[in-house]
RNA sequence: UGGGGCGUCGUCAAGUGGCAAGACACAUGGUUUUGGUCCAUGCAUUCGCAGGUUCGAAUCCUGCCGCCCCAGCCA
């Protein structure tokens, strides 16, 4: 491990001790101290099922994950499926996919909203007796008029004084189907002129003839988030309930509940501000806009910010886990540069994933002093950043492919690479020297004539001469051909939904297909996620869905950084 | 402007009365058989602003300014 890593290692993975702890980590800590929950630390993920998880969720999930397993606890898995309309079980696979994907693991603690109905059903009873809730006749319309605004006082319900029997009653009937949606409500008797709205006599209950994806059609009301919530973490043990800062003017009401019924626990909810990228949109409502109108080509599209979507890019867990670290856990909202994340993956890569020569938009080169027929096996280095990837073999001809991009009739001064005239080096081969340019009819250059010196063979010259250029390249006889397909960001703006509408940012190049993209002839064999570095390129991987034995696939996961057209913008 | 939050480098983010960590980005130079990696250097006399307390303030006090969230029978 070299110092740097340390240095990574120690600021980003904070220990319980000397270094510095996030605002939650230091109050989960301080509670640790204080004796508080009798010692334990247990933490949950409440995804509702109506969407797929994202990089934001990721970060969310690790923050709690992460807790749990940094302070000896446990961590839940608790889908909050309170509103059958919205839910399905699409998203309940693919949520369980995607973390366990990510190292998220809730061992033997999945639970469901929807186990607790039963409890919540019978805690609401209690509060009716208490005294504090009532059924509510009042419509969605009524409902709005008597809350008041945020700056004027609501007005009781005229059902607030209902007799408990008499809200029981029409509780038990609002369970059992007796009335249509919408008929009644029931709701906690709290202060209709609180200055948190969300205090002004909560809807704990609402009529939904729904079919449930668990329950079926056993209930025909069905808990809000707020009543739901908190009574689970309760349910559960939840010792820290983390979430995001609009959930902060919750906590007030989330406490009342737990105040105010027999809960086995007393879970604390703290609050962090959500993650945010750059060119990219996060909210579920957007990303479900994209897929449905087919802007890309679903969840998994490898241009969402989805889980799902970042993986078939190519991403890895390491990447995504080693970025949320990176990132930090505060309550100030952000915008985190996307340039953060796919450094996180290059930093990975870069010492993970074997250099491979791949030439995309290839260009023919003749070397008209090889040997006529002439074959040979050119030892590569796999991973100039891991000696123990070793070497393999990759066959040399006469007869080669090398990059557009990488000759110039007419080279600007700091051009290192091809042109007439000059030498360049082929990557652990030759040097080879442009002799002559040949065109079509149209002027394009279609082949370059070229001649080699022997006396290189690896790559040295014997007699001390520097080339500046190196190359890769690909024998045209031993060539595979693939489709090659170079993702770039969705949005062209870093703020998509700043000023106008954020489909008007997407980005018309997001998505470029190249076909008959020549690679050297080991990757014949590329299987599901198999992963490389295209040299000069970026990395690259198998597209899961697409890519066949016979029909290579690759998706570019992310550029090298690229200096060179750095320089040539600049001008 | 009722309530709840938040304002430290371009972007994240440490710091919690003793004199501004780190990362990404950016810039320059070096190394290099990837214009990659790596290495070196630079990059906040200043912490939203204005006062005040103090020997000393990003940290404490007062006032102001800006941004985010809340009026779904969504979560």
């Amino acid at each position: 491990m070299t110092s740097e890593s340390k240095r990574d290692q120690k600021n980003d993975t904070p220990e319980t001790g000397d270094e510095s702890l996030d605002f939650i980590r230091t109050i989960v800590s301080a509670d640790l101290e204080a004796g508080k929950n009798e010692g334990r630390i247990q933490t949950r993920f409440p995804p509702e099922p109506n969407g797929y998880l994202h990089i934001g969720h990721a970060k969310a999930i690790l923050i709690s994950y992460g807790i749990a397993q940094q302070f000896g606890g446990k961590f839940n898995l608790r889908f909050d499926d309170t509103n059958p309309e919205k839910e399905e079980v699409e998203y309940v696979d693919s949520i369980m996919r995607d973390m366990r994907w990510l190292g998220a693991e809730w061992e033997d603690r999945l639970f469901h909203a929807s186990d607790y109905f039963g409890t919540l059903y019978e805690w609401a009873q209690h509060l009716i007796r208490e005294g504090k809730a009532y059924v509510c006749s009042l419509d969605g319309e009524q409902m709005r008029e008597y809350r008041g605004t945020v700056k004027e006082p609501g007005r009781p319900s005229p059902d607030r004084e209902r007799p408990a029997e008499e809200s029981l009653e029409l509780l038990e009937g609002m369970r059992t189907g007796e009335f249509p949606e919408g008929a009644y409500t029931l709701r906690a008797k709290i202060d209709m002129a609180h200055a948190n709205m969300l205090m002004r006599d909560p809807l704990l209950y609402r009529i939904r003839k729904a079919h449930h994806h668990r329950t079926g059609d056993a209930w025909n009301i069905y808990p809000m988030y707020d009543y739901a919530h908190g009574q689970s973490d309760a349910i559960e043990g939840i010792t820290h309930s983390l979430c995001s800062l609009e959930f902060e003017v919750h906590r007030p009401l989330y406490e009342w509940f737990i105040e105010n019924l027999p809960v086995p626990y007393k879970p604390r909810q703290i609050e962090f501000a959500r993650l945010n990228l750059t060119y990219t949109v996060m909210s579920k409502r957007k990303l479900l806009q994209l897929v449905e109108e087919d802007r890309v080509g679903g969840w998994d599209d490898p241009r969402m910010p989805t889980i799902c979507g970042l993986r078939r890019l190519g991403y890895t867990s390491e990447s995504i886990r080693r970025f949320c670290d990176r990132i930090g856990v505060a309550k100030r909202d952000s915008t985190v540069d996307l340039d953060l994340l796919k450094w996180s993956l290059r930093e990975e890569l870069n010492r993970t994933a074997d250099r491979v020569m791949a030439v995309l938009r290839p260009l023919k080169v003749v070397i008209t002093n090889y040997p006529e027929g002439q074959v040979e096996d050119i030892e590569c280095v796999n991973n100039p950043e891991d000696e123990s990837a070793g070497t393999r073999m990759v066959p040399f001809s006469g007869e080669l492919w090398i990059e557009q991009d990488d000759f110039r009739e007419e080279a600007p001064r700091k051009f290192f690479r091809l042109k007439p005239g000059a030498e360049v080096r082929l990557k652990h081969a030759y040097f080879i020297k442009c002799d002559e340019v040949i065109k079509d009819d149209a002027g394009n250059v279609i082949e370059l004539r070229c001649s080699y010196d022997p006396e290189t063979r690896g790559g040295n010259s014997p007699d001390g001469r520097k080339v500046k250029g190196t190359l890769q390249w690909v024998s045209t006889r031993h060539a595979v051909e693939a489709e090659v397909r170079l993702y770039d960001n969705l949005f062209r703006e870093p703020f998509p939904e700043e000023g106008g509408h954020f489909l008007e940012n997407l980005n018309p190049n997001s998505l470029e297909v190249l076909t008959g993209c020549k690679l050297e002839p080991g990757l014949a064999e590329a299987g599901d996620g198999f992963r490389c570095q295209f040299m000069r390129h970026g990395y690259f991987c198998t597209d899961s869905v697409d890519n066949k034995p016979g029909a290579l696939v690759f998706n570019r996961t992310v550029t090298l950084k690229d200096r060179w057209a750095k320089i040539e913008a600049k001008k």
